[in-house]
DNA sequence: GGCAACCCGACCCCGGTGGTAGGGTTTGAG
DNA sequence: CTCAAACCCTACCACCGGGGTCGGGTTGCC
């Protein structure tokens, strides 16, 4: 059960982009040696966050790539659902973004849902909510500042 | 960002088990047709379930596995681990099972942690939580009468 | 116009998931 | 005692997605 090397490189690169002044647009370059990141997998990378809307991209010479927003404003929650695409625990379960159905493909049959319907769901919210109640602020300051950010886990 | 099909098919088994009055065991056999589950496969996942304690077997003729402990002191917490192996959100997550501790692998210089391991700490609390929050006695009862378990994660 | 940067598609290697094959060994029933 | 039903185990394999690379194109400041 893990996530995948996009969304702890995307994520990476968004703190890079969130830990400085911020008009200033930063080369992936840079950001990819800072971070000893393969360049070209970067590039990949980026590419999904631009068209979330999440970073704003000036071409040609002396360009690079910025937040669209204020690191406050951004959930993790966004960005890893640019990066990774929907997050579910299970690959037959498609969330309508509503946020309650949930559906079970391997389903042929009527009646009783598939008994691991709740246990999904229940990892599911608790993923949700984790990455919906931290900002990029929040791990901007973090890796500036360890120990400095209350660690805890949401209540 | 998935579990396998080992955690799916290794749960739907356990809430086979916990479903019936529980003396007599039942054979995989019977779990495979009805689940429609390949035998060889299950056969592997349950030896899984069984060395961890969770279910136990009788041998020989009119044998089959049965739960090694009521359903309702079941937490899936154990379940899942027993069939995935230590749940971490990211490769490089490795929790000593103490629970507080995370070591992130990849990081050779000293100074500030890597900055995504707060966010992959509060992932894996609410994954964790979700997961010992629910009892298998939950399941097997949603499973008999959905709507009537409220479905709710936990506050 | 040249170079630095962003863009994009095609391609490739590898390990793990999701199985299958084929054999044991235990034990109740007849 | 024998047979068959069940548990048990190891070895093997196909496919797919992750994690990249390569080579080129397009923009636009100096």
């Amino acid at each position: 059960m893990i996530f995948t090397t996009k969304a702890e490189y995307g994520v990476r690169l968004m703190v890079r982009l969130g830990e400085l002044p911020g008009n200033e647009p930063v080369s992936l370059k840079t950001v990819a040696e800072t971070e000893r990141l393969p360049l070209a997998y970067l590039e990949r990378i980026v590419a999904l966050l631009r068209r979330a809307g999440l970073v704003e991209s000036t071409r040609g010479a002396h360009g690079g790539y910025k937040l669209a927003r204020p690191a406050e404003e951004i959930r993790m929650d966004d960005v890893i659902v640019a990066l990774e695409g929907a997050v579910a625990p299970m690959s037959c379960f498609v969330d309508d973004t509503a946020g309650d159905r949930v559906l079970c493909s391997h389903l042929d049959d009527s009646g009783s849902g598939c008994a691991t319907k709740l246990l999904w769901t229940r990892v599911q919210g608790g993923v949700h909510r984790a990455l919906q109640q931290t900002t990029l602020a929040e791990l901007v300051d973090f890796q500036s500042a360890p120990d400095a950010v209350p660690g805890a886990v949401v209540v």
